[in-house]
DNA sequence: TTATATTTGCCAAATAATGTCAAGACAAAA
DNA sequence: TTTTGTCTTGACATTATTTGGCAAATATAA
């Protein structure tokens, strides 16, 4: 499950509806609408906002944003599993301290 | 290595100036410059066009393109690894038959 | 119904991406 | 040094994408 979906799910586990959580956002409803269904993408502190208003793990709500991001690039691709290995590679040498 | 790095490695294997591929491309010097640095994104069918000139596999180059996509998106977080591992999970199972 | 919540479509504004031009840097000759 | 060709950079205009709001439509309750 990514982010949209977590979002709204830990928003309905506290019944609290959207026009709470888009007023804490200084945003329309229409518009957390949007992100809760995944047609807008929210932004980064946003994200730190939500978590903190739906009480869950920053850092983890995070890791489900940014891999909402990532599975918008490869949702389609024949490959994509092929293309995480190539970029997990990349990460680890990236990590290893062969900077650039 | 992802796209940019791979696409110059090529280039310069066969010893062909940056202006031809941009001619084929048709796009300034200037601009192909500017993928061969990682500053600018080629398009999808550019990279076949690509794959053509260079004589490589597209398939392979398609998913050094996607990878360098998706490599922006995480370079510089702290749970890069985490964040792929999330995605794999959703590939997975949006390939299993849960699709949406 | 009435009230509240969510969703949708459309628009304008903001933002990001793209490509070109002109100039600069650089190396290898000549 | 001057020339030639290649590559790179920065500023800028153009284009494309994203964003958020509004209003209307559709649910969901009460």
């Amino acid at each position: 499950m990514l982010f949209a979906d977590r979002i709204k799910q830990l928003r309905e586990q506290k019944q609290m509806p959207q026009r709470q959580l888009a007023a804490a956002l200084e945003i329309d409803t229409a518009t957390y609408c949007k992100i809760e269904r995944g047609e807008r993408r929210a932004k980064r502190e946003q994200v730190s906002t939500l978590a903190d208003l739906l009480e869950t793990d920053k850092d983890q709500l995070l890791n489900l944003w940014l891999a909402e991001q990532i599975y918008s690039v490869v949702k389609d691709e024949e490959n994509a599993e092929k293309v995480l290995d190539i970029v997990h590679e990349s990460v680890i040498e990236y990590k290893s301290g062969f900077k650039k």
